[in-house]
DNA sequence: TGTCTGGAATGATAA
DNA sequence: AATTATCATTCCAGA
């Protein structure tokens, strides 16, 4: 059983209620660290520096965190915190940990092209900011920076001051140091060049943007090929990247206006406000800078795009302020203003402030990579209408192509149910991942505002960490209900992307998405719940979306072992000859049994199929079994796995699994009441689903699992679910255990709802012990998380998952064990990689999502999260 | 004239 | 190593 997957998870788990039961002191550190979760974006924020004491205050964030990415793991690698004191941080990130870790773990070949590619600015630019495009999302860019994900400190760090290393690379003292150093050294040698090196010309530019724009470059460092080329793409991508004008990204110009809007509007009520100033002070420093760019470490991003940024105002740059304020911004009312999101423009952000805000911390806001619940006590987020499942998004280079809409023609729609108070609330946007892993921040994605007679609903970018963020206002008088007509979707080129330090992604096949909604409730208690929902998944690639089926919905969800039945498919692309497959894979990955369903074709159309059920290899089942299908249009088009059950004749199953992977993709996860759009017959999995979100516990329970987590769930829940804040509900996720990557195949995991964990803050600075977990996602695809492909040298899955088991269940867990567990994975790699570190891999999701791509190997990132987190815990 | 899109051409990558 | 199948991005062009 050990799953990988699961293990993993469990890990988590248990991990997560050692946490918990350990509040108390979890608390003070997380007081401390209090740090928004941005903090790391922060950088500057004093706390931080306190916090450094802490690893654990980070940790506590940063657990969670942890929890959900790698990056966190970064932090680590020395086992010092990232985040703590930004700058000390940040120079180790660039030096060691990160860069190390990173490197470590990427694959040979990655960690040299990183090397190289890192060497500067690339790395910055590719991802960060700047790189996002250029012009466009302005927001995009500033953005940028970092952490988006990750929350990565590291990042943050680097961002501030170093990013602009980048920028002018020669320029900024410190960040060059820093960033350099690392980077450098990385590079240093490498070809990478560095930025200039980059075919493009101006330094400058290239520094930034090189990265970034240029596919070229990134390439260069990056992953395949490209480097070489440098020719290759020559074109505008400096231009671009350069600046973000361009005018074709629609926000382009935001910037400009960025500055004075966002001042406005954003004074925060927060007291980050003053946080943010210092950072701002601090990301001055970088800021101006960003102008100027001393980029910190290279690590990452750099956001600092600023750098880039540097047409722009810089606002946004500043980063790091939003950074802060990503957080913060919670309760506030978006202003309008565009975007602006310049960095320090942050702060000031809203304008309003609620009364209260100021309780928040917003400094304290939980981390975009962290899972929280879509519901808790008499709140609940829900996205009553979903996205169509395919958008294609944008390049910087082209124009927008608008707002994602709704299935039915309008445009999604998001409630927050249970709010009672006349405050009006702020309800955050931002592009998450779609794979099996947990729900984090997209690295190739970025929320696009969409401006013009057609949008009724005003919207306020910012960007916490990299990661853009869309401020919707929710208020009284709709009922806290938003339409969300006011969302693009941009893609940033791979290349710019994947050359980022911190980047473990790869944005090859990686285009699916989620919309992720959040909103962050100040009680009277003084405490901040925050509540997150993530819609379906979205096809975001023009190919993709015209050729790869997909389901949106099953009717059947479990059917006894010897078939027959008949099972209606909703989705897309559907063809004459597609066939469905069912197959069984073992959890190392290994096809156990694969069989063509019988078609009814002349009952199927374009977006629908019928298909009988085939019989499952066999006849005795004793329990429930756990398999997946998948529409196959051609040898390299096919569906994600959709998920399975045969039951033994006469049980009912049904919910024991998580359908919402299956359906999930196009399921909602979370669906509130209302959202089931669907008679529960059908989907009921995604009903039960879409329960188990709500509850964040639950779900996060859920998430965690995997097959096997959730039968230890389903036998001991209690650990689990007793989240602090929620009230955990086991439900049993049947989490289907199923295979990781084969290498055969390419499963698609589908994805998870969104995972959850609540967060509650009851003290401004800090969170209650979250209940948090693992993220769904895993639940979601259970398969396919912890199964990062087996193939690949690790599958960390399952030695985690032994590990961890152990552990979880034990009440007592080991370090030791973590410890070795990450020894294994790496050993196994083969590569010899550090524990923490990151590891690009190919998209392990993807390669889960696309079957195609062949394993991955990499460890993946989280099963280093988790090993991270699980030590924090320990510790 | 500019934006929004659907369709593709083109070069980069993966098989 | 060569060839072909896929992808990712950039371009075009009509609405």
């Amino acid at each position: 059983l050990p799953i990988t997957a699961e293990s993993a998870p469990s890990s988590f788990l248990f991990k997560y209620l050692l946490y918990l039961q350990h509040k108390p002191d979890l608390s003070l550190p997380l007081d401390a660290p209090c740090l928004p979760s941005h903090f790391h974006g922060l950088q500057s924020s004093p706390s931080i520096s306190v916090s450094v004491t802490e690893a654990n205050s980070y940790d506590s964030q940063d657990e969670l965190r942890v929890a959900d990415f790698y990056s966190s793991p970064s932090v680590r690698p020395n086992g010092a915190p990232t985040l703590e004191s930004p700058r000390i941080e940040i120079t180790a990130y660039g030096q060691f940990p990160e860069d190390e870790e990173e490197e470590s773990s990427l694959p040979v070949a990655k960690r040299v092209n990183s090397i190289v590619t890192l060497t500067l600015p690339n790395a910055d630019s590719y991802r960060d900011p700047s790189c996002l495009s250029p012009a466009s999302s302005v927001s995009s860019r500033s953005g940028l920076s970092d952490a988006s994900y990750e929350s990565s400190f590291s990042y943050n760090y680097d961002n501030s001051p170093q990013n602009s290393p980048w920028q002018s690379p020669s320029v900024s003292p410190k960040g060059s140091t820093l960033t350099l150093p690392t980077d450098v050294c990385a590079s240093g040698g490498s070809p990478r060049q560095s930025p200039f090196t980059s075919p493009r010309t101006s330094i400058t530019d290239d520094t930034w943007m090189g990265p970034r724009g240029s596919r070229p470059n990134s390439p260069c460092g990056a992953k395949r090929k490209y480097s070489l080329n440098g020719s290759g793409a020559p074109q505008k991508p400096f231009t671009y990247s350069p600046n973000p004008s361009p005018g074709p990204s629609p926000q382009t110009s935001p910037r400009l206006s960025v500055t004075e809007e966002t001042w406005l509007p954003n004074t925060n009520q927060y007291t980050n406000s003053a946080i943010l100033a210092a950072i701002n002070a601090l990301s001055t420093d970088g800021g101006a800078e960003l102008g100027e760019g001393v980029p910190m470490k290279a690590r990452k991003t750099s956001m600092d795009s600023g750098v880039i940024l540097k047409v722009e105002p810089g606002g946004e740059d500043l980063i790091p302020a939003e950074l802060g304020q990503d957080e913060a911004p919670a309760n506030r009312l978006p202003l309008k203003k565009e975007s602006y999101s310049g960095g320090f423009l942050d702060v000031p952000q809203h304008p309003f402030s609620w009364a209260k805000p100021k309780q928040y911390i917003s400094p304290s806001l939980p981390a975009l990579d962290w899972q929280l619940p879509s519901s808790s006590g008499p709140y609940s987020l829900q996205m009553e209408v979903q996205p169509k499942s395919h958008h294609r998004a944008h390049y910087e280079t082209e124009g927008s192509r608008g707002a994602v809409k709704a299935l039915a023609g309008g445009h999604p729609v998001i409630q927050l149910h249970g709010y009672m108070e006349s405050e009006p609330l702020t309800l955050q946007l931002f592009i998450g991942t779609a794979d099996d892993r947990l729900l984090r921040p997209h690295a190739f994605y970025q929320v696009h505002r969409i401006t013009g007679k057609t949008v009724s609903t005003p919207s306020h970018e910012a960007l916490h960490n990299n990661t853009k963020v869309l401020e919707i206002p929710l208020l009284p008088e709709n009922n806290m209900r938003a339409i969300i007509d006011c969302a693009g979707i941009l893609k940033l080129r791979n290349s710019d992307i994947e050359l980022r330090k911190g980047e473990t992604d790869i944005g090859r096949k990686n285009t699916r998405v989620r919309m992720v909604f959040r909103v962050h409730i100040n009680q009277s208690t003084g405490r901040t719940v925050s509540l997150q929902v993530a819609s379906n998944p979205i096809e975001c690639s023009q190919r993709s979306a015209q050729e790869l089926p997909l389901v949106d919905k099953q009717s059947l969800e479990t059917c006894a072992g010897p078939g027959g039945e008949r099972m209606l498919l909703d989705g897309h692309n559907f063809q004459h000859d597609s066939k469905v497959v069912f197959l069984e894979k073992a959890q190392d990955g290994h096809h156990l049994w694969e069989t063509e369903a019988k078609v009814e074709r002349d009952a199927s159309k374009p977006n629908t199929l019928i298909v009988e059920i085939p019989p499952y290899r066999n006849q005795r089942l004793s329990s429930p079994v756990q398999v997946n299908f998948y529409v196959c249009n051609g040898k390299r088009k096919r569906s994600q796995y959709q998920r399975f059950t045969y039951v033994p004749a006469s049980a009912p199953t049904i919910k024991t699994e998580p359908r919402d992977d299956f359906d999930a993709p196009l399921l909602c996860t979370q669906h509130g009441p209302g959202l089931s759009l669907h008679p529960k017959p059908f989907y009921s999995s995604q009903v039960v689903n879409s329960m188990m979100t709500s509850d964040l516990r639950q779900c996060v329970v859920g998430g965690l699992y995997s097959a096997t987590a959730q039968q230890r769930l389903a036998a001991s829940p209690s650990p689990l679910s007793s989240s602090p804040s929620t009230s955990p509900k086991l439900h049993d996720l049947s989490p289907p255990p199923f295979s990781k990557c084969v290498p055969s195949s390419h499963q698609l995991v589908p994805q998870s709802p969104v995972s959850h964990v609540s967060i509650i803050q009851e003290t401004p600075g800090r969170y209650q012990a979250p209940s948090f977990y693992p993220p769904s996602s895993s639940s979601s695809s259970p398969t396919s998380q912890p199964s990062t492909p087996t193939d690949a040298p690790f599958s960390p899955g399952p030695h985690l998952m032994s590990q961890t088991q152990p552990v979880s269940e034990s009440s007592s867990p080991n370090p030791h064990k973590v410890s070795e567990t990450s020894c294994s994975s790496q050993r196994e790699d083969g590569s010899p990689t550090p524990l923490a570190v990151s590891i690009k891999q190919e998209p392990q999701e993807l390669d889960q999502m696309y079957l195609d791509d062949g394993e991955r190997r990499s460890f993946s990132s989280y099963s280093i999260e988790w090993l991270n987190f699980y030590h924090r815990v320990i510790q």
